[in-house]
DNA sequence: TCAGTTGTTTATAT
DNA sequence: AATATAAACAACTG
């Protein structure tokens, strides 16, 4: 499920059960999954070095070590969990950090996503790609600038990774039905009132969901209905349309975001 | 059997 | 140069 409250809360995941511990041995059931290195590459760069305080850009992890950067990406079905020493990891536990106290897993389904080692903070861009500022934090202002510069329409605009890091389509199409706008409309004709209410509705979507360790199901949140079968506006009671925009499925209201 | 899916990348088109 | 779109990636669900 991993957009921007997920990839938190594996942030918080990580620091409550890797931080000061020595990595002893890497594993993967499914290599491939690490990236830019191999597996025992990994293991030789990573045994015998400490996790430090992890940190998160949009959707990437970055696992910091006393020695190199482990930088994770969760793709759409990944999590981390974590077990006792003597576990045998599960059929989808696609690469596991064996850790003095017990195992980091990368549990992932869908193989999307991955595994990938920097030497330092300098190489980290040419493993992520240029990324824009954290979606939970960026500023009004910012927001304002980046759209001004931008042609095309807004849905785009906000899960450009290189615009603004982190917003995915869920959260996206929460955004928009809560700020009222189309996700179509052109993201450089909004007027300073609706940038007022689209930076509004994502620092709020984003708080609320990263308190809640994911997009919340919510009775009053479009994330509420979308999934039923003949979804209506929690606002207005309008039949919700579904259309594809940016290139995903994406659903609005067609009065209140008209 | 087929369409759909919360992520990114690549190729192609505009 | 920017932006949009479709396909591909892998595995599962309905």
């Amino acid at each position: 499920m991993p957009e921007l409250p997920d990839v938190e809360d594996a942030r918080r995941f990580l620091a409550a059960h890797t931080v000061g511990q020595r990595v002893e041995r890497v594993e993967a059931s499914a290599p491939e999954i690490v990236r830019n290195t191999t597996v025992q590459g990994l293991g030789r760069s990573l045994v015998g070095h400490r996790f430090e305080q992890p940190r998160r850009h949009g959707k990437w992890l970055l696992a910091a070590t006393d020695g190199p950067i482990v930088v994770l990406h969760l793709g759409m079905t990944g999590s981390l969990r974590w077990s006792g020493p003597a576990e045998e990891p599960d059929a989808h536990d696609r690469v596991v950090f064996v850790l003095e106290r017990g195992k980091l897993r990368l549990h992932m389904p869908r193989k999307f996503g991955g595994v990938w080692l920097a030497a330092g903070p300098e190489s980290l861009e040419e493993i992520t790609g240029p990324l824009g500022t954290d979606a939970a934090e960026v500023t009004r202002s910012e927001l304002g600038a980046l759209l001004e510069r931008r042609r095309g329409g807004l849905k785009s605009a906000l899960m450009d990774q290189r615009l603004l890091a982190g917003v995915g389509n869920l959260v996206a199409d929460e955004v928009l039905w809560q700020a009222g706008l189309h996700p179509a409309r052109a993201a450089r004709q909004l007027d300073d009132l609706e940038v007022d209410g689209l930076h509004a509705a994502l620092r709020r979507v984003l708080e609320h969901s990263v308190g809640h360790g994911r997009v919340p199901r919510h009775d009053g949140w479009l994330t509420g209905v979308r999934d039923l079968h003949d979804p209506a506006c929690p606002r207005c009671g309008t039949r919700l349309e579904k259309a594809t925009v940016a290139g995903r499925t994406t659903w609005f209201c067609p009065s209140c975001q008209g």
